[in-house]
RNA sequence: GGCGGAGUAGCUCAGUCGGUAGAGCAGUGGAAUCAUAAUCCAUGGGUCGGGGGUUCAAGUCCCUCCUCCGCUACCA
């Protein structure tokens, strides 16, 4: 057996000002299917994602709602709990930035950084625009607002400072030393940009709101809400108890994923809290791309927001699941449309790969008896495909390693079209009538051939990947990687299951009855 | 303005250490009929953004220009 390793990986945390939409789906979705691909491949995985329930946002939006502010995030934390059972996600942990864990491990952090002298108090003014959180300069602001739009207001407070200046060439050393810290490389050489551009030190305390950690030692301050939230990372493994089984098996963190809005937080100021704190920081953080709705910039004024559960009940969960992690290269951004949709679900997932296992079970089923059947000797051309199966997980592996998902996708269709290619080649069906073991032997490659492309399709298409090794009658405890190669054959003259399709094809009648995405 | 990335077949993109370009989809023609009207086979004369240079040879290295995108700075 191979050694087993930890890999702890995260989402970032979501506000609770929002609802959850595809974006948020999209991060969760990467981890999930790396989490799931690990598990299968014996590794000890951790998990984890969460909400970030501090902030100005939320204390004045649950003024505005007349409720206390921890009223207010445990009713908009829920939708985001609720994601995971209904996308598939197996996270093993969901973190809330209100919860007493999180609070006592944020403040440990301070208190750390205070200790090495990493934080002092100075004073901050400038404009700061509530809805973005964020102090901007004077020159930034485009007619009396945020660039974002947001409104701002001059504020001055006094405030705690981290030393960010000071980590400068400790952070670009790192970058330098970790070529692979931050993915994909594009967004490496922006942050290292930023950085050489100077770096001056972070207001991380505020004074002019209440809802947040307090400072200890201070109870007039609260903590900036990234140091909040980025803590949460450590908080979920056991931070402060540095030295629970947990921390030491799980930190540091293997990935941090993130949408390419947030990288500086945690590719700059994250490893730069942690480093000031005499802590590892996490080994990579992947930055990934944003959707289109049919080529429209997707934004709350548009209306154009894409609900992922809506389009689960039009295209179904495993065909979304696909779709989002095959059509874009990982790290790109990408449009979303009804068009793309239906010819993913129906060219890949329908034609391509559920025909094939349909046909072949359907002649086991009526050639066979239903039963696994019996291989005579192998042929060049079976042994070829066979091999190329039994093989797939290694370039698979090293694909979702570098959540280059849409690789590992392409790799294992490249599979699926050449069992559709041998099918045609070999013709069971003519085989059949002429000379039934030599049928028996090429059913035999093909079902074997199916049992590996459901294994290491299982982290994106989990439901349907199920239903087909249901098919072959292959035990819930033999779908793990280990069982790749001979280990694992199918055994002949196991009575296997009247087959059903497990990729339908989208026709319009398959469009619920509601208005769909839009 | 600076830094970075990208401009390759109708569309989406691959193209390793330089040797006269590939995949998928779409289109066209054909085969087959086991299968979810699915599958398979055949078919791509693209000035590899423009121009110049190095080289026996450049999509692939150098210079320059154009366009698009990201990050960042500044003037206002």
């Amino acid at each position: 057996m191979a050694t087993t390793q930890s890999y702890y990986l995260t989402t970032p945390i979501y506000y609770v000002n929002d609802k959850p939409h595809i974006g948020h789906a999209y991060t969760s979705l990467a981890c999930d299917a790396l989490a799931r691909f690990l598990r299968l491949d014996g590794d000890d995985v951790k998990f984890l994602t969460g909400t970030d329930e501090h902030g100005q946002k939320v204390e004045k939006a649950a003024k505005e709602a007349g409720i206390s502010a921890q009223s207010f995030v445990d009713k908009m934390s829920q939708p985001f709990r609720a994601l995971s059972p209904a996308i598939g996600f197996t996270n093993d942990d969901f973190i809330r930035t209100t919860e007493a864990r999180h609070i006592a491990a944020a403040q440990q952090l301070w208190r750390e950084l205070r200790a090495r002298d990493q934080i002092y108090l100075g004073s901050y003014a400038g404009w700061y625009a509530v809805r973005d959180e964020t102090y901007y300069a004077e020159s930034e602001l485009i007619d009396g607002a945020a660039p974002t739009g947001a409104p701002v207001e001059w504020v001055e407070e006094p405030s705690y400072f981290f030393r960010l200046s000071r980590w400068q060439d400790r952070l670009l050393s790192f970058y330098d030393e970790n070529p692979d810290f931050i993915a994909p490389a594009t967004r490496r050489n922006e942050v290292i940009s930023f950085v050489r551009g100077g770096l001056t030190d972070l207001s991380v305390s505020r004074t002019s709101f209440r809802w947040g950690v307090p400072v200890p030692d201070d109870d007039a301050h609260i903590m900036y809400v990234w140091m909040d939230a980025l803590t949460n990372y450590m908080t979920a493994v056991g931070y402060p108890h540095t030295d629970s089984s947990d921390f030491k098996k799980y930190w540091p963190a293997r990935l941090h994923m993130v949408g390419k809005d947030i990288l500086r937080f945690h590719a700059v100021f994250w490893p730069a809290f942690l480093m000031a704190a005499e802590i590892d920081p996490p080994k990579r953080v992947f930055a990934h791309g944003w959707w289109t709705n049919e080529g429209e910039k997707i934004s709350k004024t548009v209306g154009n927001v894409i609900d992922p559960l809506v389009l689960i009940d039009t295209y179904g969960l495993d065909q979304l699941r696909y779709f989002l992690l095959r059509e874009v290269p990982f790290g790109n951004d990408g449009d979303f449309s009804h068009q793309a949709m239906v010819n993913r679900m129906n060219g890949d997932l329908a034609n391509d790969f559920g025909n094939l296992v349909q046909r072949v079970l359907a002649m086991i089923q009526r050639y066979c008896d239903g039963r696994v059947p019996l291989a005579g000797p192998l042929e060049d051309a079976d042994e070829a495909l066979l091999r190329s199966a039994q093989n797939l997980i290694t370039p698979v592996r090293d694909a979702f390693l570098r959540q280059a998902y849409h690789e590992a996708l392409d790799d294992i269709w490249r599979v699926v079209r050449s069992a559709n290619v041998y099918i045609d080649q070999q013709a069971p069906w003519k085989l059949q009538k002429i000379d039934a073991n030599r049928a028996a032997t090429v059913l035999y490659i093909l079902a074997e051939v199916i049992r590996h492309l459901a294994l290491v399709i299982q982290p994106v298409t989990p439901t349907a990947a199920g239903k087909i090794l249901d098919q072959l009658a292959v035990n819930l405890a033999d779908r793990t990687f280990s069982r790749i190669g001979p280990v694992g054959a199918l055994e002949s003259g196991t009575l296997l299951p009247e087959p059903s399709g497990v990729f339908p094809r989208f026709t319009e009648l398959s469009i619920p009855s509601g208005e769909g995405g839009g």
